[in-house]
DNA sequence: GATAAAGTGTGACCTAAATCACGTCAGTGG
DNA sequence: CCACTGACGTGATTTAGGTCACACTTTATC
Protein backbone atom coordinates (compact mmCIF):
# COMPACT_ATOMS: atom_id res chain seq x y z
CA UNK A 1 0.00 0.00 0.00
CA UNK A 2 2.43 1.89 -0.08
CA UNK A 3 3.44 2.06 -3.71
CA UNK A 4 0.03 3.78 -3.42
CA UNK A 5 2.59 6.84 -2.59
CA UNK A 6 4.75 7.49 -5.06
CA UNK A 7 3.29 9.94 -7.54
CA UNK A 8 3.00 13.79 -6.50
CA UNK A 9 0.61 12.89 -4.11
CA UNK A 10 2.52 14.90 -1.99
CA UNK A 11 0.53 18.09 -3.59
CA UNK A 12 -2.71 16.70 -1.45
CA UNK A 13 -0.72 14.98 1.34
CA UNK A 14 1.23 16.63 4.20
CA UNK A 15 4.16 14.66 6.29
CA UNK A 16 3.26 15.33 10.04
CA UNK A 17 6.06 13.37 12.44
CA UNK A 18 4.76 12.68 16.31
CA UNK A 19 5.88 11.69 19.73
CA UNK A 20 4.67 9.26 22.16
CA UNK A 21 1.29 10.57 24.46
CA UNK A 22 1.35 13.40 21.61
CA UNK A 23 -2.27 14.36 20.69
CA UNK A 24 -3.25 14.27 17.25
CA UNK A 25 -6.95 14.51 17.37
CA UNK A 26 -8.60 16.49 20.52
CA UNK A 27 -12.73 15.69 21.75
CA UNK A 28 -14.51 19.02 21.57
CA UNK A 29 -11.98 20.46 18.93
CA UNK A 30 -12.02 20.45 14.75
CA UNK A 31 -10.96 17.39 12.74
CA UNK A 32 -9.10 18.77 9.94
CA UNK A 33 -7.45 15.46 8.71
CA UNK A 34 -7.46 12.06 8.02
CA UNK A 35 -3.63 9.92 8.46
CA UNK A 36 -2.44 7.30 6.66
CA UNK A 37 0.38 5.99 9.36
CA UNK A 38 3.43 5.56 7.49
CA UNK A 39 5.35 4.61 11.05
CA UNK A 40 4.75 4.22 14.77
CA UNK A 41 0.86 3.21 16.46
CA UNK A 42 -1.77 5.34 17.81
CA UNK A 43 -5.05 4.39 18.92
CA UNK A 44 -8.83 6.22 18.91
CA UNK A 45 -10.91 6.45 21.94
CA UNK A 46 -13.44 7.84 23.70
CA UNK A 47 -13.86 9.22 27.07
CA UNK A 48 -17.19 8.63 28.52
CA UNK A 49 -18.96 10.46 31.63
CA UNK A 50 -17.80 8.64 33.98
CA UNK A 51 -14.29 9.04 32.40
CA UNK A 52 -13.67 5.71 31.49
CA UNK A 53 -11.73 5.51 27.98
CA UNK A 54 -13.17 3.16 25.66
CA UNK A 55 -10.61 2.19 22.58
CA UNK A 56 -12.38 2.31 19.11
CA UNK A 57 -9.37 1.61 16.89
CA UNK A 58 -5.80 1.06 16.55
CA UNK A 59 -3.82 2.12 13.86
CA UNK A 60 -0.41 0.84 12.85
CA UNK A 61 1.84 1.39 9.53
CA UNK A 62 -0.56 1.36 6.42
CA UNK A 63 -4.03 1.83 8.14
CA UNK A 64 -5.92 4.73 8.05
CA UNK A 65 -7.09 6.86 11.30
CA UNK A 66 -9.43 10.01 11.88
CA UNK A 67 -12.45 10.73 13.71
CA UNK A 68 -15.06 9.88 10.90
CA UNK A 69 -17.94 11.57 12.23
CA UNK A 70 -15.85 14.70 13.01
CA UNK A 71 -13.85 14.72 9.64
CA UNK A 72 -16.77 13.98 7.31
CA UNK A 73 -18.97 15.68 9.13
CA UNK A 74 -16.83 18.86 9.77
CA UNK A 75 -18.22 18.50 13.31
CA UNK A 76 -15.70 18.75 16.60
CA UNK A 77 -14.42 15.06 17.57
CA UNK A 78 -16.22 13.03 19.95
CA UNK A 79 -13.10 11.33 19.76
CA UNK A 80 -9.27 11.56 20.74
CA UNK A 81 -6.31 10.22 18.91
CA UNK A 82 -2.88 9.71 20.46
CA UNK A 83 0.00 8.21 19.80
CA UNK A 84 1.26 4.96 21.60
CA UNK A 85 4.35 4.83 19.72
CA UNK A 86 6.51 7.26 18.08
CA UNK A 87 4.83 7.92 14.76
CA UNK A 88 4.95 9.32 11.46
CA UNK A 89 1.56 9.80 9.00
CA UNK A 90 0.68 11.65 5.46
CA UNK A 91 -2.71 13.79 6.38
CA UNK A 92 -5.02 15.02 3.78
CA UNK A 93 -8.00 17.49 4.21
CA UNK A 94 -11.09 16.71 2.89
CA UNK A 95 -11.36 19.00 0.78
CA UNK A 96 -7.72 17.81 -0.81
CA UNK A 97 -9.15 14.84 -0.53
CA UNK A 98 -12.33 15.42 -2.78
CA UNK A 99 -9.92 17.02 -5.20
CA UNK A 100 -7.29 14.22 -5.44
CA UNK A 101 -10.82 12.31 -6.17
CA UNK A 102 -11.29 14.39 -8.59
CA UNK A 103 -7.81 14.41 -10.73
CA UNK A 104 -7.56 10.99 -10.31
CA UNK A 105 -10.83 9.36 -10.21
CA UNK A 106 -9.80 5.66 -9.42
CA UNK A 107 -9.12 7.42 -5.48
CA UNK A 108 -13.00 7.62 -5.36
CA UNK A 109 -12.87 3.88 -5.95
CA UNK A 110 -10.10 3.18 -3.88
CA UNK A 111 -12.12 5.47 -0.69
CA UNK A 112 -14.87 3.54 -1.24
CA UNK A 113 -13.42 0.13 -0.69
CA UNK A 114 -11.44 1.03 2.15
CA UNK A 115 -15.11 2.20 3.19
CA UNK A 116 -16.57 -0.83 2.60
CA UNK A 117 -13.99 -3.42 4.39
CA UNK A 118 -14.60 -0.85 7.48
CA UNK A 119 -17.72 -1.37 7.30
CA UNK A 120 -17.69 -4.99 7.37
CA UNK A 121 -14.77 -5.18 9.91
CA UNK A 122 -17.33 -2.86 12.03
CA UNK A 123 -20.27 -4.86 11.86
CA UNK A 124 -17.90 -7.96 12.75
CA UNK A 125 -17.19 -6.36 15.64
CA UNK A 126 -21.07 -5.40 16.93
CA UNK A 127 -21.71 -9.19 16.04
CA UNK A 128 -18.78 -10.32 18.33
CA UNK A 129 -19.57 -8.04 21.58
CA UNK A 130 -23.23 -8.87 21.03
CA UNK A 131 -22.44 -12.90 20.83
CA UNK A 132 -18.94 -14.12 22.16
CA UNK A 133 -17.99 -13.24 25.83
CA UNK A 134 -14.70 -12.22 27.35
CA UNK A 135 -12.41 -15.01 26.27
CA UNK A 136 -13.62 -15.34 22.92
CA UNK A 137 -13.36 -12.01 22.13
CA UNK A 138 -9.98 -12.26 23.31
CA UNK A 139 -8.92 -15.43 21.68
CA UNK A 140 -10.76 -13.54 18.15
CA UNK A 141 -8.54 -10.61 18.66
CA UNK A 142 -5.50 -12.53 19.20
CA UNK A 143 -6.37 -14.81 15.97
CA UNK A 144 -6.99 -11.29 14.04
CA UNK A 145 -3.99 -8.90 15.08
CA UNK A 146 -0.96 -11.03 15.70
CA UNK A 147 1.25 -8.65 15.10
CA UNK A 148 -0.97 -5.95 16.71
CA UNK A 149 -1.18 -7.96 20.04
CA UNK A 150 2.94 -8.18 20.68
CA UNK A 151 2.78 -4.07 20.63
CA UNK A 152 0.49 -3.33 23.14
CA UNK A 153 0.24 -3.51 26.89
CA UNK A 154 -2.82 -5.65 28.13
CA UNK A 155 -4.50 -2.39 29.95
CA UNK A 156 -5.13 -1.34 25.92
CA UNK A 157 -6.30 -4.95 24.40
CA UNK A 158 -8.66 -4.93 27.39
CA UNK A 159 -9.80 -1.55 26.73
CA UNK A 160 -10.13 -2.22 23.08
CA UNK A 161 -12.20 -5.60 24.17
CA UNK A 162 -14.86 -3.62 26.18
CA UNK A 163 -13.65 -6.15 29.39
CA UNK A 164 -11.61 -4.80 32.61
CA UNK A 165 -7.92 -4.97 32.79
CA UNK A 166 -8.77 -7.54 35.72
CA UNK A 167 -10.55 -9.50 33.79
CA UNK A 168 -7.84 -9.76 30.97
CA UNK A 169 -5.45 -10.70 33.11
CA UNK A 170 -7.23 -13.14 34.51
CA UNK A 171 -7.92 -14.82 31.19
CA UNK A 172 -4.49 -15.16 30.80
CA UNK A 173 -4.19 -18.25 32.85
CA UNK B 1 -34.51 9.59 -1.29
CA UNK B 2 -36.81 7.91 -3.84
CA UNK B 3 -36.39 10.70 -6.86
CA UNK B 4 -33.14 8.64 -6.81
CA UNK B 5 -35.28 5.87 -9.08
CA UNK B 6 -36.39 8.13 -11.52
CA UNK B 7 -34.30 8.01 -14.72
CA UNK B 8 -34.27 4.78 -16.23
CA UNK B 9 -32.03 3.33 -13.18
CA UNK B 10 -34.34 0.13 -13.52
CA UNK B 11 -31.95 -1.36 -16.43
CA UNK B 12 -30.00 -1.64 -13.40
CA UNK B 13 -32.10 -2.23 -10.87
CA UNK B 14 -34.85 -5.36 -10.18
CA UNK B 15 -38.24 -4.84 -8.38
CA UNK B 16 -38.85 -7.29 -5.25
CA UNK B 17 -42.00 -8.03 -3.43
CA UNK B 18 -41.94 -10.19 -0.13
CA UNK B 19 -44.20 -11.62 2.47
CA UNK B 20 -43.38 -11.00 6.30
CA UNK B 21 -41.33 -14.22 7.16
CA UNK B 22 -39.96 -14.64 4.40
CA UNK B 23 -36.14 -14.59 4.06
CA UNK B 24 -34.44 -12.34 1.47
CA UNK B 25 -30.79 -13.69 2.99
CA UNK B 26 -29.97 -16.92 4.04
CA UNK B 27 -26.58 -17.81 6.42
CA UNK B 28 -24.18 -20.54 4.02
CA UNK B 29 -25.66 -19.23 0.79
CA UNK B 30 -24.45 -16.64 -1.94
CA UNK B 31 -25.61 -12.97 -1.30
CA UNK B 32 -26.39 -11.24 -5.02
CA UNK B 33 -27.99 -8.40 -4.00
CA UNK B 34 -28.02 -5.00 -2.43
CA UNK B 35 -31.64 -4.30 -1.71
CA UNK B 36 -33.55 -0.51 -1.19
CA UNK B 37 -36.16 -0.86 0.57
CA UNK B 38 -39.23 0.91 -0.99
CA UNK B 39 -41.86 -0.31 1.82
CA UNK B 40 -41.87 -2.73 4.42
CA UNK B 41 -39.67 -3.59 7.23
CA UNK B 42 -36.33 -6.13 7.13
CA UNK B 43 -33.91 -7.10 9.81
CA UNK B 44 -30.36 -8.46 9.17
CA UNK B 45 -29.70 -11.51 12.16
CA UNK B 46 -26.61 -13.47 12.87
CA UNK B 47 -27.49 -16.71 14.70
CA UNK B 48 -24.30 -17.85 17.08
CA UNK B 49 -23.43 -21.37 17.92
CA UNK B 50 -25.58 -21.50 20.78
CA UNK B 51 -28.57 -20.57 18.42
CA UNK B 52 -29.15 -16.92 20.27
CA UNK B 53 -30.31 -14.48 17.44
CA UNK B 54 -28.76 -10.83 17.31
CA UNK B 55 -29.83 -8.24 15.17
CA UNK B 56 -27.66 -6.32 13.24
CA UNK B 57 -29.42 -3.98 11.34
CA UNK B 58 -33.27 -3.22 10.43
CA UNK B 59 -34.06 -1.51 6.95
CA UNK B 60 -37.42 0.06 6.51
CA UNK B 61 -38.00 2.50 3.61
CA UNK B 62 -35.45 4.04 1.94
CA UNK B 63 -32.55 2.32 3.73
CA UNK B 64 -30.37 -0.33 2.31
CA UNK B 65 -29.99 -3.66 3.45
CA UNK B 66 -28.09 -6.45 2.35
CA UNK B 67 -25.10 -9.02 4.51
CA UNK B 68 -21.85 -6.73 3.21
CA UNK B 69 -19.46 -9.10 3.92
CA UNK B 70 -21.24 -11.91 1.40
CA UNK B 71 -21.35 -9.24 -1.01
CA UNK B 72 -18.69 -7.44 -1.60
CA UNK B 73 -16.68 -10.14 -0.99
CA UNK B 74 -19.13 -12.31 -2.80
CA UNK B 75 -18.64 -15.07 0.10
CA UNK B 76 -21.21 -17.25 1.10
CA UNK B 77 -23.76 -15.09 3.62
CA UNK B 78 -22.94 -15.22 7.45
CA UNK B 79 -26.39 -13.41 8.21
CA UNK B 80 -29.93 -13.90 7.77
CA UNK B 81 -32.08 -11.16 5.96
CA UNK B 82 -36.20 -11.61 6.42
CA UNK B 83 -39.28 -9.59 6.38
CA UNK B 84 -40.96 -8.22 9.66
CA UNK B 85 -43.68 -6.93 7.49
CA UNK B 86 -44.64 -7.58 3.53
CA UNK B 87 -41.83 -5.43 2.19
CA UNK B 88 -40.64 -4.31 -1.99
CA UNK B 89 -37.11 -3.33 -2.47
CA UNK B 90 -34.92 -2.39 -5.51
CA UNK B 91 -32.02 -4.65 -6.25
CA UNK B 92 -29.05 -4.72 -7.35
CA UNK B 93 -26.44 -6.78 -8.59
CA UNK B 94 -22.17 -5.84 -7.36
CA UNK B 95 -21.50 -5.85 -11.28
CA UNK B 96 -24.94 -3.94 -11.85
CA UNK B 97 -23.88 -1.34 -9.42
CA UNK B 98 -19.91 -1.17 -11.05
CA UNK B 99 -21.73 -1.06 -13.97
CA UNK B 100 -24.07 1.80 -12.61
CA UNK B 101 -20.65 3.74 -11.40
CA UNK B 102 -19.21 3.53 -14.65
CA UNK B 103 -22.19 5.04 -16.30
CA UNK B 104 -23.02 7.47 -13.63
CA UNK B 105 -20.07 8.71 -11.46
CA UNK B 106 -21.97 10.69 -9.08
CA UNK B 107 -23.29 7.21 -8.38
CA UNK B 108 -19.85 6.24 -6.82
CA UNK B 109 -19.77 9.76 -4.94
CA UNK B 110 -23.00 8.47 -3.56
CA UNK B 111 -22.60 5.60 -2.46
CA UNK B 112 -18.83 6.21 -0.95
CA UNK B 113 -21.37 8.88 0.94
CA UNK B 114 -23.87 6.47 2.03
CA UNK B 115 -20.95 4.14 2.94
CA UNK B 116 -19.23 6.81 5.06
CA UNK B 117 -22.47 7.78 7.44
CA UNK B 118 -23.04 3.86 7.80
CA UNK B 119 -19.52 3.85 9.58
CA UNK B 120 -20.14 6.36 11.61
CA UNK B 121 -23.28 4.55 12.76
CA UNK B 122 -21.62 1.50 13.35
CA UNK B 123 -18.46 3.14 15.27
CA UNK B 124 -21.06 5.02 17.68
CA UNK B 125 -23.04 1.86 18.02
CA UNK B 126 -19.97 -0.11 19.66
CA UNK B 127 -19.16 3.29 21.70
CA UNK B 128 -22.60 2.59 23.13
CA UNK B 129 -22.17 -0.89 23.66
CA UNK B 130 -18.76 -0.67 25.46
CA UNK B 131 -19.83 2.27 27.40
CA UNK B 132 -23.58 2.40 28.33
CA UNK B 133 -25.29 0.23 30.23
CA UNK B 134 -28.52 -1.33 28.79
CA UNK B 135 -31.35 1.30 30.37
CA UNK B 136 -28.76 3.95 28.86
CA UNK B 137 -28.75 2.41 25.16
CA UNK B 138 -32.56 1.86 25.15
CA UNK B 139 -32.89 5.54 25.36
CA UNK B 140 -30.83 6.48 22.84
CA UNK B 141 -32.44 3.51 20.60
CA UNK B 142 -35.74 5.78 21.23
CA UNK B 143 -34.00 8.96 20.63
CA UNK B 144 -32.22 7.67 17.27
CA UNK B 145 -35.26 6.01 15.56
CA UNK B 146 -38.81 6.80 17.07
CA UNK B 147 -40.57 5.67 14.03
CA UNK B 148 -38.97 2.37 14.11
CA UNK B 149 -39.37 1.41 17.52
CA UNK B 150 -43.41 1.87 17.36
CA UNK B 151 -43.19 -1.11 14.36
CA UNK B 152 -41.21 -3.51 16.26
CA UNK B 153 -41.86 -5.71 19.50
CA UNK B 154 -39.77 -5.24 22.18
CA UNK B 155 -38.40 -8.80 21.64
CA UNK B 156 -36.71 -7.50 18.72
CA UNK B 157 -35.57 -4.55 19.93
CA UNK B 158 -33.87 -6.16 23.21
CA UNK B 159 -31.94 -8.31 20.49
CA UNK B 160 -30.92 -6.11 18.71
CA UNK B 161 -29.68 -3.76 21.79
CA UNK B 162 -27.74 -6.92 22.76
CA UNK B 163 -29.88 -7.60 26.08
CA UNK B 164 -32.33 -9.95 27.11
CA UNK B 165 -36.13 -9.81 26.57
CA UNK B 166 -36.74 -9.91 30.07
CA UNK B 167 -34.56 -7.13 31.39
CA UNK B 168 -35.53 -4.61 28.45
CA UNK B 169 -39.20 -5.35 30.29
CA UNK B 170 -37.82 -4.31 33.11
CA UNK B 171 -36.47 -0.93 31.79
CA UNK B 172 -39.69 0.08 30.64
CA UNK B 173 -40.93 0.57 34.61
C1' DG C 1 20.94 6.29 39.47
C1' DA C 2 17.01 7.62 42.11
C1' DT C 3 12.23 8.53 41.93
C1' DA C 4 8.03 8.30 39.71
C1' DA C 5 4.74 6.23 36.70
C1' DA C 6 2.97 2.23 34.00
C1' DG C 7 2.01 -2.42 33.58
C1' DT C 8 0.58 -6.69 35.63
C1' DG C 9 -1.23 -10.35 38.86
C1' DT C 10 -4.44 -11.78 42.33
C1' DG C 11 -7.66 -12.05 46.25
C1' DA C 12 -12.32 -10.50 48.19
C1' DC C 13 -16.53 -8.68 47.33
C1' DC C 14 -20.44 -6.65 44.64
C1' DT C 15 -23.79 -5.96 41.01
C1' DA C 16 -25.99 -5.70 36.44
C1' DA C 17 -27.93 -8.57 33.69
C1' DA C 18 -28.80 -13.50 32.20
C1' DT C 19 -31.39 -17.43 32.96
C1' DC C 20 -35.23 -20.16 34.41
C1' DA C 21 -39.91 -20.50 35.34
C1' DC C 22 -44.26 -18.97 35.63
C1' DG C 23 -48.85 -16.63 34.12
C1' DT C 24 -51.64 -13.57 31.12
C1' DC C 25 -53.29 -11.71 26.94
C1' DA C 26 -53.89 -10.77 21.88
C1' DG C 27 -53.79 -12.29 17.28
C1' DT C 28 -54.14 -15.75 13.82
C1' DG C 29 -55.28 -19.57 11.31
C1' DG C 30 -57.41 -24.12 10.60
C1' DC D 1 -64.69 -21.32 17.76
C1' DC D 2 -60.83 -23.36 19.71
C1' DA D 3 -55.91 -24.20 19.68
C1' DC D 4 -51.57 -22.43 18.95
C1' DT D 5 -48.08 -19.14 18.77
C1' DG D 6 -45.85 -14.86 19.89
C1' DA D 7 -45.59 -10.84 22.87
C1' DC D 8 -45.12 -9.27 27.39
C1' DG D 9 -44.63 -8.95 32.51
C1' DT D 10 -42.60 -10.50 36.72
C1' DG D 11 -40.53 -13.28 40.52
C1' DA D 12 -36.44 -16.19 42.12
C1' DT D 13 -31.85 -17.53 41.38
C1' DT D 14 -27.35 -17.61 39.17
C1' DT D 15 -23.26 -15.78 37.12
C1' DA D 16 -19.88 -13.25 34.34
C1' DG D 17 -17.53 -9.66 34.90
C1' DG D 18 -16.75 -5.16 37.43
C1' DT D 19 -14.76 -2.83 41.30
C1' DC D 20 -11.61 -2.22 45.10
C1' DA D 21 -7.39 -3.03 47.30
C1' DC D 22 -2.82 -4.53 47.55
C1' DA D 23 1.85 -6.19 46.02
C1' DC D 24 5.43 -6.56 42.82
C1' DT D 25 8.00 -5.53 38.58
C1' DT D 26 9.36 -2.95 34.63
C1' DT D 27 9.98 1.25 32.20
C1' DA D 28 10.46 6.31 31.87
C1' DT D 29 12.19 10.53 33.31
C1' DC D 30 14.95 14.18 35.57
Amino acid sequence: MIRFFNHNYFTYFSIGKYKKHQYIVQQETPVPYVHFVVKGLLRSFYVDQSGKSHILQFAMEDWWITDNQGFYKEENATLNIDCLEDAQTYYITLENRDQLCVALPKMEFFFLQKMTTGNIALQNRILSLMSKNSEERYLQFIQLYPDLIQRLPKTLVASYLGISRETLSRLSH
